[in-house]
RNA sequence: CUCAUAAACGUCGG
């Protein structure tokens, strides 16, 4: 308001007055339609932030302000209720924009079958995905990628294949997103070589990746348990000029760690430190896991007051890890001495936490104590799963 | 560029 108006006062006062009436005149006319952009763009800060409800509200909010939701209004929600894994919701505004005659964009078809497969729903994305076809609406190379993610999570590496022949066939050349998703897709199949193979391709043809494409690489190898030429590929990053980041750390202390070679994984744990790369709560749960698994309950306590002192708060993902590590090397005492400490502290306790707490005391022998911590789920407003 | 896609991260299960 105060920008506006400055502007109109600033025209009128200087013999403008009528570049003042004409601006004027269109800040009446586009009232509307700049109230519309607003609403978008909070309703997309809400999506993204995870505030469901609130984006639902602003939703009917709008309409009852007679601002007629368009149709990026409705791709926003749909993202909303996808993510919010209110998948009936979501196709229900998505039927409902149909009918209002708002024609669904690739947008809407990319949010629809992303959300649907990364929740397991591979089939429903298809649907989405022939729906979009009969709708007329052209695939664009974002909705290849989401639809290769989809494919991989459900284990399908063939029909991704099929599909990016398809792709292929309308021009559509992949990019650095195709690439990692499509390696991380074999890795997942356990097609190790495949995964290689596509990278080596991908170097050789694209003449370099990126740091998340060697990332994926170094992860897929970890889980395969190939360490070695984990860390063989993590050497030629660096010598490619690469930086690799909280997550290439955190991925080879992991595979490190899971391959036994603790002393290694707190080793890099160290190094990235020493290179300004900050352990975040992913690094600091993975190290603190693999102590816990070594039975070292010092080594753990060390870091939760490292990590604190950091500024980074254990949270129930923390600690139900590293809880399951003490389950591995029974700890039993370790685990149910930090239980203690979850209890006092304002952590939000749920289910899979005391799910992995009761594996603890079970594990352990300790029956009762277990029942004991099942007949307290409800204190801790939880329901046995 | 008003809107959508990739890498590390919890228990059990898949």
């Amino acid at each position: 308001v105060s920008i506006l108006h400055h502007l109109v006062l600033g025209l009128s006062q200087n013999g403008e007055s009528r570049k003042a009436f004409l601006l004027l005149q269109e800040i009446i006319e586009r009232g509307a339609e700049l109230c519309l952009l607003l609403f978008n763009a909070v309703i997309k800060g809400l999506t993204n932030e995870g505030h469901l409800e609130d984006a639902l509200t602003l939703f009917e909010k709008m309409q009852i302000m007679k601002v007629q939701p368009d149709l990026i209004t409705y791709n926003h929600i749909i993202h909303a209720l996808g993510k919010g894994r209110n998948f009936s919701k979501a196709l229900g505004f998505f039927a409902e924009m149909k009918a209002q005659g708002i024609h669904p964009n690739v947008h809407t078809y990319s949010v629809l079958v992303d959300v649907l497969g990364k929740n397991g729903l591979v089939t429903e994305a298809y649907e989405v995905w022939k729906e979009m076809r009969h709708d007329g609406v052209t695939p664009n190379l974002i909705t290849y990628n989401t639809m290769f993610d989809a494919l991989g999570r459900a284990g399908y590496v063939d029909a991704a294949t099929l599909v990016l022949e398809e792709m292929t066939a309308e021009n559509i050349s992949p990019d650095m997103y195709t690439f990692s998703i499509l390696i991380r897709n074999l890795g997942k199949a356990r097609k190790l070589a495949g995964a290689k193979a596509l990278f080596e391709k991908v170097m050789d043809k694209m003449g370099v990746v990126n740091v998340v494409t060697y990332t994926t690489m170094i992860t897929v190898l970890c889980k395969a348990g190939e360490i070695d030429e984990a860390h063989e590929y993590f050497r030629k990053m660096i010598s490619a000029g690469h930086v690799p980041n909280v997550v290439t750390f955190t991925a080879l202390i992991s595979g490190l760690c899971t391959a036994g070679m603790l002393d290694k994984g707190y080793a890099l744990f160290q190094a990235m430190k020493d290179v300004e790369c900050s352990p975040n709560f992913a690094t600091y749960r993975t190290m603190a896991r693999a102590y816990a698994e070594a039975g070292i309950e010092d080594r753990v306590n060390m870091l939760i007051s490292e990590m604190r002192a950091r500024g980074i708060e254990p949270d129930r993902f923390f600690y139900s890890s590293v809880l399951a590590g003490y389950k591995k090397s029974c700890k039993t005492d370790a685990a149910c001495n930090l239980f203690e400490r979850i209890r006092v502290e304002a952590i939000e306790i749920d289910t899979p936490l005391l799910n992995t707490m009761l594996g603890v005391l079970l594990g352990g022998g300790r029956t009762d104590d277990a029942y004991n911590c099942f007949q307290e789920m409800n204190r801790f407003g939880c329901t046995p799963d």
